[in-house]
DNA sequence: CAATGTACGTTCGTTAGCGCACAGACACCG
DNA sequence: CGGTGTCTGTGCGCTAACGAACGTACATTG
């Protein structure tokens, strides 16, 4: 198992203060918001930088904002013990990271961590358990979300325990692609190593078989997705059912 | 893998009439509730048996109640199209099963099977929606255990990717455990195997390890528990990351 | 009491992934 | 331009778990 952690960089910084409403259109949830209802947040909302590696949220620490993504891409993980660790579920410009708090638990025993840079906006705790408690339109989409990232961690385990590293792979390259721009991934092996939670030599024989197989090309931590329909083929269900899940819980959004 | 599916002998059945307030005491989540909320609660449950293997919810299918178990134990899996099983979650007397109702999915991909034979009562969907959404409290709860039922999930990612199977074993007899009374586990190798996504084989020699350490003696499908101390001291952390979890978030319900 | 089914135990060859060690290749920086 | 660090490729022995086949012990039923 990788013993490298991720670097801990810097954390998420504010950035400008004015924020505009088409803005907020580039985050899925926040697009699905009611102008009604933006009239609210559009006052509360913090733009931020997620800087590569940034840790928007630490295990068992206390979180006092939640986060929408607008690019980029952020990593829910697990870190164990003994240093081992594995991703449970990815959080892009389709959700917000920060479930637990509206759940209720102020805290969680994962790890959020900026896996593919980007840009976002963050709330006050506060502000969106408020909102969370008083607007049946924000609870009931923030809840339909949470489903769907129920799915994503349960697949997550059950592809855990089933499929090679092959498969795997192609369900995280997939996952990631969809939550990205154009068709290039920026992101060396070892850090794919730490997500899936295997060798990052692991990584490498898999990443050759299926650019060997024309699917990508791969130059030191430059993805480029050639075949993305190849890749989909040689992929597990679990990608399938998990996006299938988001498409039907939240069909406004689906990218 | 295992290509025997668990039998779908019988669903739950529902039995006597009349529910005394006292009898809901035995599921955490209604002994939880305020006097005044079982007040409106008592006359909509409804009794039901819950006969080993019987699938309290299909994958994929329109949910139409939730259950909460006062004994016995349902597992939450997910079934493969090539047959391959695997359970993220368990839920015993302390919870409720049919969360991803609540969250506005009707269904979810994966099955609630009874894993261990009891009983418990169960309410509509609509009642369970209504309430969620008009009492504060009621939400409040269930969102709780949600965040709950979550972190078992991602601790079971995590685990299948790490852990070996004595691990996971121990982790497992260790979840039954909390959930029925006394130290017996009624639940065939076969069974468990299924449970955790394993060959039935992988399942004997690991029993056999651990009761040659007399932590417990094993004969056709009944387990004695002889030295709990034993199996948590060979156990994963994933076992006391998850009880944690469920005493930090639901105080007032951990047995 | 024989017959049949269920549950558990055992063996053996195979394989995916691990841990470790090291080699090339590119990239940036002084 | 040379040095140093990062990223990727490769080789090798090792182990956990797999798949398949078969043996054994107990249980239930007629």
């Amino acid at each position: 198992m990788p013993t490298t952690h991720l670097p801990t960089k810097s954390n998420a910084k504010t950035t400008s203060s004015v924020v505009s409403r088409s803005a907020t259109k580039a985050n899925g949830l926040l697009a699905a918001l009611p102008q009604a209802d933006m009239d609210r947040w559009i006052s509360t909302l913090e733009p931020v930088d997620l800087p590569l590696a940034a840790v928007l949220y630490e295990s068992r620490q206390i979180e006092t904002h939640v986060y929408f993504p607008i690019s980029g891409i952020v990593s829910l993980l697990y870190v164990m013990k003994n240093g081992d660790s594995a991703e449970i579920a990815v959080v892009g410009n389709e959700g917000v990271v920060g479930i637990s708090l509206i759940m209720g638990g102020n805290s969680t025993p994962s790890r959020a961590v900026v896996q593919s840079a980007g840009k976002g906006f963050r709330v006050k705790a506060q502000f969106i358990k408020d909102e969370f408690e008083n607007c049946a339109r924000v609870s009931s989409l923030m809840l339909r979300y949470t489903q769907a990232l129920i799915t994503q961690m349960a697949q997550t385990a059950v592809c855990n325990r089933h499929h090679s590293l092959d498969e795997q792979l192609c369900r995280w390259l997939l996952l990631s692609l969809d939550r990205l721009p154009g068709d290039e991934l920026v992101m060396t092996q070892e850090l794919i190593a730490n997500m899936l939670g295997v060798r990052r030599e692991g990584v490498t024989e898999a990443a050759l078989k299926i650019q060997k197989a024309g699917l990508i090309s791969y130059v030191r931590g430059r993805i480029n997705v050639l075949d993305r329909v190849g890749l989909e083929k040689r992929c597990c269900e679990c990608y399938a059912v998990v996006k299938d899940e988001y498409d039907r819980l939240l069909p406004s959004i689906s990218g």
